[in-house]
DNA sequence: CTGTTAGCGCATTCAC
DNA sequence: GTGAATGCGCTAACAG
C-alpha cells in the first residue's frame, strides 16, 4: 500500500513546493521577483482577486501545516503562543476568509436554521424574525430567511432551502405546513410555530410551538359578553390559519358558556381595505351588530376608523377589540383592546426547540404554549383613562 | 502514473459494490434480507437517520454514474428520458436531498447573500428586508439575515456571516459599515445602503444605494415655513446616521433659502419614550417652537399624541411632520405629514448591485439615488380632507 | 505541540 | 448519452 500517497496538485497561485524544498518562511515569494512583497497580490487594486486565500497559502505563509491553521482560527487544541502568532499574521497579510462551504462538509453541519414566513408586513412576523434570528445566533446558528408570498413555487424553494440548513422552523398560520412538509419527508428537523396539531402532516418529525388562543380569546369575548353586549361578530377567516380559527373556538366556547350561539364568522382576509368593506356592511345595514371581535388589530383598526369617520360612535354604538396589540392601537382613539401575544419569545422558542432537535433530542409529543395577556383599553366600552 | 487510483473507501452505509459486479437494479439490499423493501431504511421509525442519501447512493439505487445524477438534478446535459427517471424514482425513493455545502464548495459559490441590519422595529427594515428577499430569490440567491443590535461582537458576527456568503449588503443607518469596512477588507463585494459616502471607508469594493434625503427634507421644511411656522426644531440625533444627518442639512438649507438660520438639532435617540420626553420639555417651556420637523414618524407621533393629551391643539399650537409614512401616521388625527421613502425598492436595488458585483461588475463610482414623497396630511397645518 | 492524511458530497472535465 | 477521475477547502483522527 505504500504507493504515491495522495498529492495536491499544484494550484496556478502556489509556486510547486516540493516536499523537498522545506524553505521554513515565505517560499511563496521565490519563484516571484522580490520586488513587492508578497502581501500586494498581482491583481487591479480595487478589485476583489478572482479566488481569495485558502487554509494552505495562510499555512504556508505562516511555515506551518493546515492543521495548525485550523487549530488556531477554530482555537479548539492548544498551539504555542509563537506559532499561533505566525498564523494570525498571515490570515491579516493575506485578508484570509475562510469558506463556510469547506467547513460545513467537512464537519457535516451547515450551521444554519432556516425560517419560512408568508411576509414581513406588520409587527408579528418581526418580532418573530428577531427572536428566532437572536436565539439562533446566540447558539452559533446562521439563518436563512425565506419568504414564502409572492414565490411562484414554494415548495421548490422550501426544498432548496432544506439544502443548506439543519432545520427548519415555519410558521403554521398559512397553507405552509403541508407544502413543507411533502417537500422535507422528515429529512430534516422541522419546528411548526403557531400551527395546530390535526393540520401538520408528517407530524413524526415536525414539532409545534404556539401561543396560547382558545383561552384568550374566550376571555375576551367574555368580557365583552359582560360589557351588555349580546350581538357579537367575528371578523376573520378561521380556515386558512389554526390560529385564526382556535380564536373562533373561543369566541364560539364564550357564547356557549352562558347558553348564546355564536354567529358565523365573517370571512375575510387580512387587509385593511377588508376591514373598510366590512363597515361599510355595518353601515349599509347589511350586517347587525353591537360588537366586533376581529381575528387582528389591522382588521379591528381599519374597522373602527372607517366607522367613527362615518359618525358611528366606538364603543357607544358599537365596541370593537382586536389581537396581536400592534403600535397603532396604543394611539388610536379610543385605544384599541386586544390580546398581547409573546411572538418575540414564540421566535426564540423555536429557534430553541430547532437546535435541540439537530442536536438528536426527540421532538416533544404536545405543543408548547406560550401564555397571551389580555390588553383593555377604551375600544370594548371600558371606560377611558 | 498507472498508480492505484483514488477510490472512494466503502462508506459504511453503502454495501462493497465491486465495479465487476454490475448487478443493474437494487445492488443496495443484496446484503440485507430481502424482507423490507429497501424504501424503508433500517432506523427508528420517525427519527432522521443520522445521514442521509447522497449523490452516491442515488446513483446506485439508480444503477447510474454520479454524474449521471448531478446531471438530471441540475437540468443541463442532456439525459435519456429512460435514465432521468431511473434518477428520479431513486431520488424519490431515498427522501435525497443535495447537501448544499458540497454543492457550494464545487461550484465555488455559496449563492447567498447577507442582509446586515441593526433590527426589525417599524415598517422601514421590514419592507428593506422584504425587497431585498425578494429580489436575491429571483436571482436564485437564499438571503442570510444579520441583526446587529444586541450581538456582543458585530465584527466578529460580520467576519462569520462573510464565511458563508458571496456578498454584503448592510445599512448605513449605523456604525455598522465602518466595522464591516474593517472585518471584510474588500474581500467581499459590499453594497451600503442609505449610507453616505465620507462615511464609508474601504471605498474600492463598497457600493451606495440609498433614498434621496436632502432635497425632500429642505421640501418639506419649506413647506411648514410656507405655513407661517418660524420657529422650528429639528428633532433627532444626525450624527449617527447619515441619512438623518442628510435630512438636517435639508433642514437647514431650506432656513439658509430665506435668510434664515435653522436652530441646532434636538438631539435624541429613535425611541418613543424620547418623544415624551421632548413632547415634555415643550410642554415645560424649555423648548420653544410652533413647528417640529422629526427625524421620523415614531418620533413625531409619540410627540404630537403627548402634546395633545397635554391639550394643546396640532397643528393650531404646533405643527409636527415626521419622515417614513409609518401605517400610524395615517390613522392619527390629524394625519402625520411625512416624507414615504421606497424603502422596497432599496432592497431591491441592493441585492441587484450585489448581484451584478458578484457577477464581476465593478462598483458604481456614484452612489444611486431613489426619489421620495413629501405626504401631506393635516399635521403641518395643511386642511384636513 | 505539530504535521500527515483522509475523506466530507458534489460538479465537472475528459474519454468513450 | 454516459462513466471515471479529480478537486473544491476544510476538519479531524492519528501519528509523532
Amino acid at each position: 500500500m505504500a504507493t504515491t500517497p495522495r498529492q495536491r496538485p499544484q494550484r496556478t497561485d502556489r509556486p510547486s513546493a516540493a516536499p523537498t524544498t522545506p524553505s521554513p518562511e515565505s517560499s511563496a515569494s521565490a519563484p516571484t521577483p522580490a520586488t513587492t512583497p508578497a502581501t500586494t497580490p498581482a491583481t487591479t487594486p480595487g478589485v476583489t482577486p478572482a479566488v481569495g486565500a485558502t487554509i494552505y497559502s495562510v499555512a504556508e505563509r505562516a511555515g506551518v501545516s493546515i492543521a495548525t491553521v485550523s487549530r488556531v482560527l477554530q482555537g479548539r487544541a492548544v498551539v504555542s503562543e509563537a506559532t499561533r502568532q505566525k498564523v494570525l499574521e498571515a490570515v491579516e497579510s493575506l485578508h484570509y476568509v475562510p469558506l463556510g462551504a469547506a467547513r460545513s462538509l467537512a464537519v457535516r453541519h451547515h450551521e444554519a436554521y432556516g425560517l419560512v414566513i408568508p411576509e414581513l408586513t406588520g409587527p408579528y412576523y418581526s418580532e418573530l424574525l428577531m427572536g428566532f434570528e437572536t436565539r439562533a445566533a446566540e447558539l452559533g446558528q446562521s439563518v436563512i430567511l425565506l419568504l414564502a408570498n409572492g414565490k411562484s413555487d414554494v415548495p421548490g424553494a422550501v426544498g432548496h432551502l432544506a439544502t443548506r440548513v439543519d432545520g427548519i422552523a415555519v410558521l403554521g398560520s398559512a397553507a405552509l405546513p403541508p407544502t413543507l412538509a411533502r417537500a422535507l419527508r422528515g429529512r430534516k428537523p422541522v419546528v411548526v410555530i403557531a400551527g395546530s396539531s390535526p393540520h401538520v402532516p408528517g407530524g413524526d418529525s415536525v414539532e409545534l410551538v404556539a401561543a396560547e388562543n382558545v383561552h384568550s380569546a374566550e376571555q375576551l369575548t367574555a368580557h365583552v359578553l359582560d360589557h351588555g353586549r349580546s350581538r357579537l361578530l367575528y371578523v376573520g377567516d378561521p380556515d386558512p390559519a389554526p390560529d385564526i380559527s382556535e380564536r373562533y373556538a373561543g369566541f364560539v366556547a364564550a357564547h356557549a358558556a352562558r347558553g348564546l350561539v355564536a354567529a358565523e364568522p365573517v370571512r375575510v382576509p387580512f387587509r385593511e381595505s377588508e376591514g373598510v368593506a366590512v363597515a361599510d356592511r355595518i353601515l349599509s345595514g347589511e350586517l347587525e351588530a353591537d360588537a366586533l371581535v376581529c381575528a387582528n388589530d389591522e382588521l379591528a383598526l381599519s374597522i373602527m376608523t372607517r366607522l367613527q369617520d362615518a359618525g358611528r360612535d366606538v364603543p357607544g354604538d358599537i365596541a370593537v377589540v382586536g389581537w396581536d396589540d400592534v403600535m397603532t392601537s396604543r394611539y388610536v382613539r379610543p385605544g384599541m383592546t386586544t390580546v398581547r401575544q409573546p411572538v418575540h419569545e414564540l421566535g426564540v422558542l423555536a429557534a430553541e426547540r430547532l437546535h435541540q432537535r439537530v442536536d438528536g433530542a426527540a421532538p416533544l409529543p404536545a405543543p408548547v404554549l406560550l401564555p397571551t395577556e389580555v390588553v383593555l383599553r377604551g375600544s370594548c366600552g371600558c371606560p377611558t383613562p
